[in-house]
DNA sequence: GTCAAAACGAAATAAATATTCTGCTTTGCA
DNA sequence: TGCAAAGCAGAATATTTATTTCGTTTTGAC
């Protein structure tokens, strides 16, 4: 007599922001793959779902604006405005708080850690896209692009950065050789570097003295180096072919890693983007 | 010959709220009956006029809907929903500079690696500070201070973020063990955690399986997770007690890492400074 | 593999919202 | 007080935006 599937619907739909979004989590796993899409972006981006059209979501996720009424229906609404309407309402009362939050860390002199570090890496990224030389990277990829094998080393604070760059350059096809972060063989390792190689070395300080060795014997055999670290002086810069700086101005006596992670990235990237123009013009 | 009022006219409209709105104070008096209320209305209550329609601020204030146009083109502009962005955008982006905004608006798609890149970063910065909860930070630090031993995992690109994590809480001596990156094995490691242990887990997309697998078996013997991804809805995010996150809109399909290694150490310096206040309390 | 149910995409339609147009009213000046 | 210019309200229109419809595709159970 009674429907069956009254545990699927929602006696009352959401009416605030809060229970919009613990609803879409609880019902995310059972939804289909296109409304899984609406949902997500609507948990991750409320504040940019409130202003856009259908049409301007449509095309940032890809789904079709029929999709976002079926949406809009299988969770209870009338339709998409209704749920628009509780993500303007919360983004008219977030204002509020953030004003008093903005007023209240700017009112303790010791900042919390979550603005300190986010303030630093962001100058520091600053400083990088101002003191980076655009032919530096040219050169770089001139030079990644001839090598017969690339060779990446970079220890502690340096390792993630070290890891990343050969993670990326390995994913655009290249023969990439990452040396191993825990290093009392890593001197032994040196020898598999050969003629026509490169050696990417990543060092910060405290400057790690295994690098320096891997970079100094690279040198005596005539194989170029990239750098990536802080300074111009620091010591594996002065044999290296290219110079990469990416100094972060310290936050506590903590150092960001982000303009050297970004740093890392760019090279990466342009490096297959050089690769990918070069097999578009020989089509 | 000439016209006279000239000085009238703006050479260019106003782009930006904080424009618009001294643009509007300086004409105020100039302005007649109708479209002082328009112009009032707009300066007092900007963000609510940001998302009503012109019909219901008609009824707010009284004034007929053409008179909102009237008012639109005598200050400039084409029409009302011109202003109307400009006041969305107010209260979408009101934590961004403008200096900012109007690098990114100028953002073209073909720009240079190194500026797209170290924009991208920038931004996912910005929204790191405005999304993440201090209150999280709070329980994610108790939570480890709490730990007998505290795992962390991460795979492919989320590798570097965790091995940089595991490096500093080490460096703070908390008892910290790392999975290992290559993982066939993974599943049997995931033994090794036992109860009052933490699970660190580190997964963006394309989500590694094994990361998943070793989060469900812990989530199974009931050991805390603590989840650094790009959604709430993430795999690993639907299982863990708490959740950070740190996304990251893509530049030209490349997704940057330095929210979340930002985000890595911000947790793990708050928890050295947690540590740090408590020896110096027990002096 | 087959079939039925569910989901999907694209285009058509409906609804809403913004803008223009018209004639009437007020204002400012002689 | 008369007159021209500007301002205005209300209705008509254009445009944008949301929603529905329907044929096709995919999915899941058998």
């Amino acid at each position: 007599m009674t429907v069956l599937r009254e545990d699927l619907a929602d006696a009352p739909p959401p009416q605030t922001y809060p229970e919009l979004r613990s609803a879409l989590l609880a019902r995310y796993d059972a939804l289909p793959a296109q409304l899984k899409i609406v949902a997500q972006y609507l948990i991750d981006r409320p504040n940019d779902a409130a202003l856009m059209t259908i049409a301007s979501l449509s095309e940032a996720t890809g789904v079709q604006p029929s999709a976002f009424i079926r949406f809009s229906k299988a969770v209870g609404f009338k339709g998409f405005s209704e749920i628009q309407t509780i993500l303007r309402d919360n983004l008219s009362n977030r204002q509020v708080s953030y004003a008093e939050r903005v007023t209240r860390s700017s009112q303790s002199a010791s900042l919390a850690p979550l603005e300190r570090f986010t303030q630093s890496a962001i100058d520091s990224l600053n400083t990088l896209v101002e003191t980076t030389p655009p032919a530096n990277i040219d050169a770089g990829v001139k030079l990644l692009r001839g090598a017969r094998q690339i060779h990446v080393v970079g220890h502690r604070r340096s390792w993630p950065v070290a890891s990343y760059f050969a993670y990326m350059m390995a994913g655009f096809g290249a023969a990439t050789h990452l040396f191993s972060p825990t290093g009392p063989m890593a001197e032994a390792d040196a020898s598999i570097i050969g003629p026509g190689d490169v050696l990417v070395a990543v060092s910060f300080p405290r400057y790690s003295e295994e690098t320096a060795r891997i970079v100094e014997q690279t040198t005596g055999m005539k194989v170029p180096v990239i750098a990536i670290t802080n300074s111009r002086v620091a010591p594996i810069a002065r044999q290296a072919q290219i110079v990469f700086e990416a100094d972060q101005d310290e936050a506590a006596g903590f150092r960001s890693l982000a303009s050297a992670i970004v740093l890392a990235q760019i090279i990466a990237v342009s490096y297959g983007e050089a690769i990918a123009s070069e097999a578009t013009a020989k089509r």
